[in-house]
DNA sequence: GTCTATACTCGGATAGAC
DNA sequence: GTCTATCCGAGTATAGAC
């Protein structure tokens, strides 16, 4: 794919830096962390990192891509409900993806960190990112839709909302959410969710297995 | 009940640019202000401004505490919910109130800025603002608990979920949403939020007037 | 009580050696 | 390609005059 040896290598080496830089925020956590602080923790000085970004704003969009790329594959939907069927679980593709993924940021607090602050610093539509989470908001707002429409017409969530003003909801939840959790690591992000979407089965339905 | 006129002064003053400080993060938006450009726009130096407050964090919580305030007095649920009563329009406290916030909130998209930046931020303990976040949170929660429980026995919203867990539902979608209309200021934050509340409406009953 | 002026810190960016 | 060194801006905080 890559033409040039120096071209792949700097791709390559790009992807490593993300790679780490995302383990380092997943694991240590992310307070408003600087350049030189996410440089050393990826091996390199800060004026060596900047080698491989344009500013601070792109290199953080570029790991919350990353993350986006990485979860995208870890909890696919359909792999996972495909998992779980197996498993004797019955599950929507809301339950086993979006639901999933919220599970998993509680391990992850420093990514959640980094993507609501840089989701309320990119409102400004200046800033980097603004782009980026168009671009994921639309994505995401898609896709719940069209996993919630599909509920509707299996009847396994209730009707008497569209399913466009729903996913936002979803999404909007989830987001609020996160910083909750931020300021009370107790709160149960996907529980909520769950509760949530359990309120909203049809009268009668259930998709609690208990 | 202020002792000594400097000291009431001070109090009075104090008053005065936090009600100041309000009118033009409204109008003119927060766009991560500093203590500066709030001085200028408040007619006093960057100095004699801080005079006033122990740093830049303590003078932007404290005007985050002056809106509640005010919306407090302005959107007091049970008025709200007596002046749409005799309207003709039947209302329940959760509607009347926080919905109407959440409404109002569109108008003054600065102070919707400064908000979630400022909930990001806090999330660390250490911050100035942590605390006025989790007595405000605490006390959302407790009010809107009361609310949704009473709907509840009234029948108004279903009783598939505690109304703890709605509570915090309810809470987290409108913070979300807030991000949300910042980046797209299409989205309807109170639409959404009554729109969800109608679909939680018991099966057969109806709030809707259409 | 309010101002001007300044000190100090942090952090991102850049130049230039290796 | 990576480092060291430096620069520079932004922004808070404070000292001290009035």
């Amino acid at each position: 794919m890559a033409r040039r040896g120096s071209y792949a290598k700097g791709v390559a080496k790009r992807e490593e830096i993300l790679q780490r830089a995302l383990e380092v925020i997943a694991r240590e956590g992310y307070r408003g962390a600087s350049v030189r602080e996410l440089a050393d923790a990826v091996g390199l000085s800060q004026a060596g990192l900047l080698h491989y970004f344009e500013s601070k704003e792109e290199l953080f969009t570029e790991i919350l891509r990353k993350r986006d790329e990485m979860d995208r594959v870890a909890f696919e939907p359909e792999a996972v409900a495909a998992m779980e069927a197996s498993d004797g679980t019955e599950t929507d593709l809301v339950r086993a993806g979006f639901v999933s993924v919220l599970r998993h940021n509680s391990e992850v607090p420093g990514l959640v960190q980094l993507f609501s602050r840089l989701a309320v610093d990119a409102a400004d539509p200046s800033h980097p990112a603004h782009a980026y989470f168009r671009d994921r908001d639309a994505q995401l707002q898609e896709s719940l839709s069209d996993a919630l429409g599909a509920m509707q017409e299996e009847g396994t969530i209730t009707d008497r909302i569209d399913a466009t003003t729903l996913a936002l909801v979803i999404q909007s939840v989830a987001d609020g959410l996160q910083v909750r959790w931020m300021h009370d690591p107790s709160v149960d992000m996907a529980g909520t969710v769950t509760a949530l979407l359990d309120a909203l089965a049809p009268t009668g339905a259930s998709t609690a297995d208990e």
